[in-house]
DNA sequence: ATGAAAGCGCTAACAT
DNA sequence: ATGTTAGCGCTTTCAT
C-alpha cells in the first residue's frame, strides 16, 4: 500500500521491491557496491510507483539545497536578462535550480530577499546589488554561503566580483564623441551611489578634462527623474548640449523617450553615445552607437565562479574578474551609419 | 554551545531561552497561546544566536515548500518578463519564492524541468507551454500539483488558463491593414504548433477571405529560419506583398532585421503589424502598429489563480481566462505617425 | 553486497 | 501555558 497516491517514498520504493531502505537509497545514489539484478529489481519497483525523489528531504539531511538565488534589481534589463539565461544554463549543467528575485534598487528589498535565501537554504547567491555601499553580504558570509556579485561589486566586502572596465569606457567613450569635435558633452545618469555609475562618469570626466572640456552632469537620484522637462534645460536655448554619454540602458530608454517628445533629432540636434547594448539599438535611427557589456559573460563567468566555491574545498581568495567592453559605432554618435 | 557558527536549531533557541523545542517553535510560528514573557525571551535568544529556520525542514514536514515555479520558454521575451515581474510580486505578497526554469521552447527540457519541480516539491506552476499539443502536466496533476498555464492553452488538459482573444485580435490587426488597401498581405508566424500562432494565422485567415483576399503565409518551424533570404521572395519581384502581419515578438526582431538587410522601408516598401508591444515599439520609425498584450495582467492572474488553487481548499472546475487586447496605431501599418 | 538504526530541523499530536 | 514524543523522506555510520 502506498502512502499517498502519486507520491510514493523510498520506503514505499523499498518494500514493493522487497529490500531495505539503504539499498533503495543506493540505487538512487547510482552507488556501485550492488548487484546488478537488485539494482534493476529496485528501479522497476520506482518505475511502478511513479516515484520521484524528494530534494528537499535529501538536502536536509545533506545540508544542501541543490539551489542557487539570483537577485538583482530588474530582469527586465537586457543585461540582467541575458545574464540569467547564462546562470541558469550553469546551475543547470550542475543539477541546481535557480530560485529568482528581484529588488527593484531597494536595499531594504534585498536584505529581506537574502534572508529569504538563507531560510531556503541555498548553496550559494548571484547578486547585482542595488547599492554598492549599503548592499550587505555578511549575513551570508556569516553562513559561509558562497556570493558572487556582478556588475556593481560591493565596497569593503571580500566577494568573488565579476565588473567590467567601467571607467576606460566611459572615458573611450567619451573620447570618442570628443573626436567628432563636440565639446559640450552632457553625462545623463541615475542613482550615483552606484559604483557602475559612479565609474562611469569619472571616466567621462577624464576624458572631457584632458580635452579641455567643461563636464555638463545631469545626474539623478532615480531613473523616474529623467522626465522630458528634466532634460529640456540641456538640449535647448544657446547653451545646449552638442552630444550625451547616457550611463545605462535604464537611462538610454528615458532619454530616448524625452529626447522624441523634445523634437531633437540624433544626432543632427544631438549626438548619443550610451553604455548597455540591446536588441534593435541598431534600428533605432540612426543606429545607437554603445558600449556593449559582456553581459552573457559575466552571467556566465559569475556562475562558474560561484560552482567554484560550492564544489571545490579550496579557499581561494576573492577573485576579481574585469572583463573588457566593446564600442559599438553606429549612427547616433555623429558617424555615418554604415 | 551551539552546533555550528552561524546556524543555530531551534533546538539550540530552545536551550538558551530554557524552554522546550515545542515552546520555541510556537514562537517562531506566533502561536497567540504564549506568555509574553517567554515569547520575549525565546525571540531574544533567536535574536542572541542570529537564528534562521531552516524552510526545508519546515517544508518537509508541512509538505509544502513554498516555492512556485515558472516555466516558459524564454524571459528575454518580454511578454514573458514582464509576466515574470507581476508573478514575483504575487508570489512574494503570499511569502513565496519563484524558481525559474527556461526551456528554449524545447518540449524534452519542459518536461525534464516539470519533473525536477515534482522533486523540488514545489507547491504550483506557472507554464507558458513549449508545445500546445506536446506539452504534458499530466504528472503534475496526479500529484496534485497547481498549474496555471497563460499565454499558451494546452490542449485536452484541464487547467487554469489564462489567454487573450488571439484570433479576433489577429482578425481586427488585418482588418486595419485591409482597410489601408491593402490586398496582397503576407502573414509571418514561426512554430505553428503553437496555439497562439494557430489562433492568429486562424483570424488573419478569416479577415482574409471576408475581403475576398488571398492569403500569403510564411509559417517556419524554428524563428531562426526567418532569415532575409526566407524574406526576400516576398518582398522583392513584381508579386511582392504590400503588408505584413507579425504573429509575435520573435518574428517581429527578425522580419525587422530581414527588411532592413532587404532595404525594405516601413510602411513606404512594405507596411507592417505585429503582435506584442515592446519598449521602444514607437522609436523604431514609422512607429510599430502592434497588438498589445496585458503582459502584465497575464501573469498576475495566472499568479493569482494558482494561488486560490495552493491556498483553497475548495476544488472549483478549471477557470478560463481571456483578457482583450489593445490595437496600437503607430506609423508602420500606413497610418499617418500621430 | 545488504540491512538496522539514528538523525537532519522542524511541526504536530497528545499529554500535563 | 508549556513539555514529550513521534515522525516528514532521506542519507549515513556501523553492522552483518
Amino acid at each position: 500500500m502506498i502512502a499517498r497516491s502519486g507520491s510514493a517514498t523510498l520506503v514505499d520504493v523499498a518494500r514493493v521491491a522487497g529490500v531495505s531502505l539503504k539499498t533503495a537509497s543506493r540505487v538512487l545514489n547510482d552507488s556501485p557496491e550492488l548487484r546488478p539484478a537488485t539494482a534493476a529489481h529496485v528501479r522497476e519497483a520506482m518505475a511502478r510507483l511513479g516515484y520521484e525523489p524528494n530534494v528537499l528531504a535529501r538536502g536536509l539531511k545533506a545540508k544542501r539545497s541543490e539551489a542557487i538565488a539570483m537577485i538583482a534589481p530588474n530582469f527586465a534589463d537586457p543585461l540582467a536578462a541575458t545574464a540569467l539565461q547564462a546562470v541558469q544554463d550553469v546551475a543547470r549543467e550542475h543539477g541546481y535550480s535557480v530560485i529568482l528575485a528581484s529588488t527593484g534598487g531597494d536595499v531594504e528589498v534585498e536584505k529581506s530577499e537574502l534572508q529569504i535565501m538563507v531560510r531556503r537554504q541555498v548553496d550559494g547567491v548571484i547578486l547585482v546589488a542595488a547599492d554598492s555601499e549599503k548592499s550587505d553580504v555578511k549575513s551570508l558570509m556569516t553562513r559561509k554561503v558562497p556570493i558572487a556579485v556582478f556588475d556593481e561589486p560591493l565596497r569593503d566586502q571580500e566577494v568573488d566580483t565579476i565588473t567590467v572596465t567601467n571607467c576606460e569606457a566611459a572615458r573611450e567613450a567619451t573620447d570618442h564623441l570628443l573626436a567628432h569635435g563636440y565639446r559640450r558633452i552632457l553625462v545623463v545618469g541615475a542613482r550615483p551611489f552606484l559604483f557602475t555609475c559612479a565609474e562611469r562618469v569619472a571616466g567621462y570626466r577624464s576624458a572631457m578634462r584632458s580635452a579641455g572640456a567643461e563636464p555638463i552632469e545631469l545626474l539623478v537620484e532615480h531613473e523616474k527623474d529623467l522626465t522630458p522637462e528634466a532634460l529640456s534645460a540641456f538640449v535647448s536655448g544657446p547653451n545646449r548640449v552638442e552630444a550625451i554619454f547616457l550611463v545605462n540602458w535604464v537611462c538610454t530608454m528615458r532619454v530616448l523617450r524625452g529626447l522624441n517628445a523634445l523634437k531633437r533629432r540624433i544626432p543632427k540636434d544631438v549626438a548619443l553615445v550610451s553604455f548597455d547594448d540591446f536588441e534593435l539599438a541598431d534600428m533605432i535611427p540612426p543606429g545607437l552607437t554603445v558600449v556593449r557589456q559582456p553581459s552573457h559573460e559575466l552571467g556566465h563567468r559569475a556562475a562558474t565562479t560561484l560552482f567554484e566555491r560550492i564544489e571545490d574545498v579550496s579557499d581561494h581568495p576573492p577573485r576579481k574578474i574585469v572583463l573588457n567592453t566593446e564600442f559599438v559605432v553606429r549612427g547616433s554618435c555623429g558617424c555615418k551609419p554604415k
